[in-house]
DNA sequence: CGGGTTTGACCGGCGC
DNA sequence: GCGCCGGTCAAACCCG
């Protein structure tokens, strides 16, 4: 084969080789040199205002959040100091409707001061004082803004998680009624002590790490932190193929060799790695939080999307470092680690499916152990919520398909699917099925009166040749039914399972509603706050917290450096 | 020169 | 014990 690397041979081959179109918009991460100038020079044109959301494109393999937040922000902000400005100033009129607090009376006042100041000043002097005075108050109003924007972001929050909470307790009591009706014994289906007061299930909190000062932390004491309040005897409702993949995780807890490579020499304990294989045996010593801690990273998140793209942007940076030819697929599967932090764990595989190649499979393993960019919280908080649904043991067998179930409808109430939980996979595996067609009547959410981020001034959701971001993906995930598969369960046991019809055609149907999904879904507020709710309901809120812990430090720890963006980690 | 991909080699788990 | 397979390593190479 060619070696070249990452030269033109090199595309070519990774683009025919995942056997798909060979189009430049296909061309593999290779290709990300070229690809990466062009997005650059777009990137200036696609970021004229702050408020835009700093979705990157497959096929670009380091555009991600923080080259957006740090270079090309700074950049910007050199070249284009009054263009920020007027957005923040129209931003801040905008907030002024949305909320009314005080800070926003403080931003009024300081508009009164700016006149009363002017009013002295000769007309020479008053250039150089207005501009001056200018800059310090448009300076106060992006601080307003953005404290705005975590105000209002923390009233997002509070308002999804209340809502979430609802919608678990609803969803809780009508499942034991359920339950309670069909079977003597239907009370299995939810946690509960021996009182027969009903307990909410505790999730494990796989999230990010929340405080960006300690991300070296973050793989064991955010993990074990949360893991001791999960009822560590969930897992034993697990198939056998679940005890024994328990088994094998525990061996990996000691950081597998590989992360000795010269490559990845990261300090401390954040370089604890992945590598299940090469990990020593687990020494009876080890405690049952690193245990478990073990078996977070062996749970599995599978996203299946339809994108023509060779990756999804989840706005993470992702670094190849493996390509198989995997059995029963002609398309090889590309292994990716994020390289966001050194020594994130996080690692994902990237196939395309053999029966339907317009289906984008990335499975996801780990969690970060760094702080997310706001358009990886989606993913990030998705995939650990599910995985943590997944390895507090709430899933398996026909108890883990009526939780999964509950789940999807209690994480997407608009959604009428199932979700199925696979016992049988290598590892414990939740997939997220967005490929299946959005159904109009679950389409609630009025339209964003609001444009849309679209890159270059186009729509690129729907548009094969763009890439599939995530809060796209998302958004078709609300819009779209969700699934959790891994059992893969016939249709037959899904029409049993969910009444509700489902669109006889999608294709027609999906178009229409893939535009109308990409403008809610380019809400950046709507995205975090999904993904809010999401962690909320999953992780029974602290692992919202944690992420929003973490949004907030992206925020405020790293001071001024990404304020336009601020409203993105509002949630 | 640093950072990325490519790709053959290697390793460990698992089934027979 | 052997072979298959998934996952990873690391040398070679490319690009900016």
């Amino acid at each position: 084969m060619d070696k070249g690397g990452g030269g033109g041979l090199g595309l070519d081959t990774s683009s025919e080789s995942v056997g798909f179109l060979a189009s430049r918009s296909f061309l593999g991460p290779n290709h990300a040199g070229g690809l990466k100038r062009r997005l650059s020079m777009d990137s200036s044109d696609h970021f004229p205002t702050a408020i835009e959301f700093p979705v990157a494109r497959a096929g670009e393999k380091r555009v991600d959040e923080m080259d957006f937040f740090s270079d090309e922000k700074k950049k910007r902000s050199r070249e284009e100091p009054d263009l920020d400005i007027k957005v923040l100033s129209s931003s801040i009129k905008k907030e002024d409707l949305a909320i009314n607090t005080g800070l926003n009376l403080r931003t009024a006042n300081t508009g009164s001061d700016q006149s009363t100041v002017d009013e002295g000043l000769s007309p020479t002097e008053d250039d150089k004082e207005d501009k001056s005075e200018l800059a310090a108050m448009q300076a106060e109003v992006a601080r307003m803004n953005e404290e705005n924007q975590r105000l209002r972001g923390m009233l997002n929050q509070v308002t999804t998680n209340y809502n979430a909470l609802q919608m678990h307790l609803v969803a809780l009591i009508q499942q034991r009624n359920q339950k309670n009706i069909g079977s003597p014994r239907g009370h299995e289906a939810v946690d509960e002590k021996t009182d027969g007061k009903i307990v909410p299930r505790q999730f494990i909190d796989l999230g990010p790490a929340a405080n960006a000062d300690e991300p070296s932390q973050s793989s064991t004491e955010g993990g074990s932190r949360h893991l001791s309040s999960s009822p560590p005897n969930n897992v034993e409702a697990g198939s056998m193929d679940y005890r024994r993949h328990e088994n094998n995780t525990n061996k990996e807890i000691v950081p597998p060799d590989h992360e000795r490579s010269n490559r990845e020499d990261s300090p401390g304990p954040s370089s604890e790695g992945w590598n299940p294989n090469k990990a020593p045996k687990l020494s009876p010593s080890k405690t049952a939080e690193q245990t478990q801690e073990a078996t977070m990273r062996k749970a599995r998140v599978s996203v299946r999307a339809r994108s023509e793209a060779p990756m999804i942007t989840d706005g993470c940076q992702w670094r190849k470092y493996g390509q198989k030819m995997a059995k029963g697929n002609p398309c090889p599967r590309a292994y990716y680690r994020c390289t966001m932090a050194t020594g994130c764990p996080v690692r994902k595989q990237v196939q395309r499916c053999a029966e339907d190649r317009s289906i984008l499979i990335t499975t996801y393993e780990g969690n970060h152990n760094h702080p997310l960019p706001p358009a990886a919280m989606a993913m990030a908080s998705t995939t650990s919520a599910a995985a943590s649904m997944l390895l507090s043991g709430s899933m398996s067998s026909t108890d883990g398909m009526m939780n999964s179930s509950f789940l999807a409808r209690t994480i997407l109430p608009c959604s009428s699917s199932m979700a199925t939980i696979s016992a049988s996979a290598p590892f414990p595996t939740v997939t997220l099925d967005l490929t299946r067609s959005p159904n109009p009547l679950q389409f609630q959410r009025p339209p964003i009166p609001f444009q849309v981020p679209f890159q270059n001034g186009s729509p690129s959701f729907g548009s094969p040749a763009q890439p599939l971001s995530l809060p796209q993906v998302f958004g078709q995930t609300l819009s779209n039914q969700s699934k959790f598969s891994g059992l893969q369960m016939s249709p037959d046991m899904e029409a049993a399972q969910f009444p509700h019809p489902k669109p006889p055609s999608a294709t027609s149907l999906a178009d229409t509603v893939s535009a109308a999904t990409a403008a809610i879904t380019a809400d950046p507020n709507f995205t975090a706050a999904l993904a809010a709710a999401i962690t909320s309901i999953i992780g029974g809120g602290h692992q919202a917290n944690d992420n929003n812990n973490t949004s907030a430090n992206n925020t405020t720890g790293n001071g001024n450096a990404k304020p336009a963006n601020s409203n993105f980690l509002a949630t």
